[in-house]
DNA sequence: TTCCAGGTGCATA
DNA sequence: TATGCACATGGA
C-alpha cells in the first residue's frame, strides 16, 4: 500500500508512485491550479484537495478522503504497470519522465464536456473554458466554483455558450446535455468497452478520439488509446518506418503493442511528447 | 499574417 | 468506405 488514510488527509507513503506535477500536467485533467503558498490544489466535481508535499511524503488535504483516493488510483501498484511497459528505449525515456503519473478517475460527466471542449484547441484555452463555464453555471463553494450538474448545464442556451467563447463546440455541448437527460452515467462503468465507446461517440462533439479519453479517464477503460495530434507526432517520431497519418490505423498498432495497459501507455508518451516538444 | 491546438461533422465521390 | 473541408478562438 503506497497511502495511509487519516481524517481530512491522505498520506502518501511512496513518493516515486506519485508527482503532483505529472499527474495533473500531463492533460487528463483541466481543473487545477497552484494556490499561495505553492501547492497544487485540484477540483473535481463539487469538490477539491490540496496537495502538500513534505521531505517523505505527498499529503493530499481534503474532507473527501475515499473519494481522492479512488479519484488518484492509489490502490493500483503502478511500478508493475511501469515494469511490463518498457518494451524499448522510448517507453523507458517516456516513464522516466513521467515517472508519478496516475491516471485518474474522473467524474463522466465533467470529463465528457470538458473533452468535447478540448477537440482542435489548446490545453491552456481548454482550462480557461472549462473555469468559465463553472463560474457561469456551477455551485458557489465559497472558495472555489463546483463543475455545473446537467441540471445547470441545460439552463445553458447555444448563444450562453458562444458568448463563452465556445465557438463551433456550443452547439455540441447543447447537443449533448440535452441527449444525456435521463441517462445513469455511472452505470455505463458496467457497458464492455465497445458498447461504452459506441454510447460515447452517439454523443454530439464525440468522435473517435474524444471517446478513448472519456473512456479512459471517467471509465478507467485500459485498453483505450486515444490519438490525437501529439500520438501521431510520437508514433511517427519512435513507432514506425513509413510516415503514418490515418490515426486509427495508429490506434490499431499502439492497441496491439501495449493491450490492456494501453490507456497507461498513452499518458506516458502524450506527456513526453509535448513536454520535449515545449522545451525544443 | 499564418499556423496550430488532446477533432468532429458533413458533403462528396 | 475514404477524403477534404469548415468550424471559433487566441497564443506563438
Amino acid at each position: 500500500m503506497i497511502y495511509k488514510t487519516q481524517k481530512n488527509k491522505i498520506t502518501i507513503l511512496d513518493k516515486s508512485q506519485f508527482n503532483p506535477k505529472h499527474i495533473l500536467e500531463c492533460g487528463q485533467i483541466f481543473r487545477y491550479s497552484k494556490n499561495q503558498n505553492g501547492n497544487y490544489v485540484v477540483f473535481s466535481g463539487n469538490m477539491f484537495a490540496e496537495i502538500v508535499e513534505t521531505e517523505q511524503s505527498y499529503q493530499i488535504i481534503t474532507k473527501n478522503t475515499d473519494y481522492f483516493v479512488d479519484f488518484f488510483d492509489l490502490k493500483t501498484d503502478y511500478n508493475g504497470i511501469k515494469n511490463q511497459l518498457a518494451v524499448n528505449l522510448t517507453m523507458q525515456n517516456a516513464i522516466c519522465f513521467g515517472s508519478g503519473i496516475r491516471i485518474l478517475n474522473q467524474q463522466p460527466l465533467e470529463t465528457i464536456v470538458s473533452f468535447i471542449i478540448s477537440a482542435n484547441n489548446n490545453i491552456k484555452r481548454i482550462q480557461t473554458l472549462v473555469e468559465r463555464l463553472c463560474q457561469k453555471c456551477g455551485t458557489n463553494m465559497g472558495t472555489y466554483y463546483a463543475f455545473p450538474t446537467l441540471e445547470q448545464l441545460e439552463t445553458l442556451s447555444v448563444d450562453d455558450l458562444k458568448d463563452m467563447g465556445m465557438g463551433f463546440r456550443a452547439k455540441y455541448i447543447f447537443s449533448t446535455v440535452k441527449k444525456l437527460k435521463g441517462v445513469d452515467l455511472q452505470s455505463l462503468a458496467n457497458l464492455s468497452t465497445t458498447e461504452l465507446l459506441k454510447f460515447l461517440i452517439a454523443l454530439d462533439g464525440v468522435g473517435p478520439k474524444v471517446a478513448d479519453c472519456i473512456a479512459l479517464f471517467a471509465y478507467h477503460k485500459m485498453q483505450c488509446f486515444p490519438v490525437d495530434t501529439w500520438i501521431e507526432k510520437v508514433f511517427n517520431c519512435y513507432f514506425c518506418k513509413q510516415h503514418e497519418t490515418n490515426r486509427q490505423k495508429i490506434r490499431e498498432q499502439l492497441v496491439n503493442m501495449f493491450g490492456e495497459l494501453s490507456g497507461y501507455a498513452q499518458q506516458y508518451l502524450f506527456y513526453y511528447k509535448r513536454e520535449l516538444d515545449k522545451q525544443a
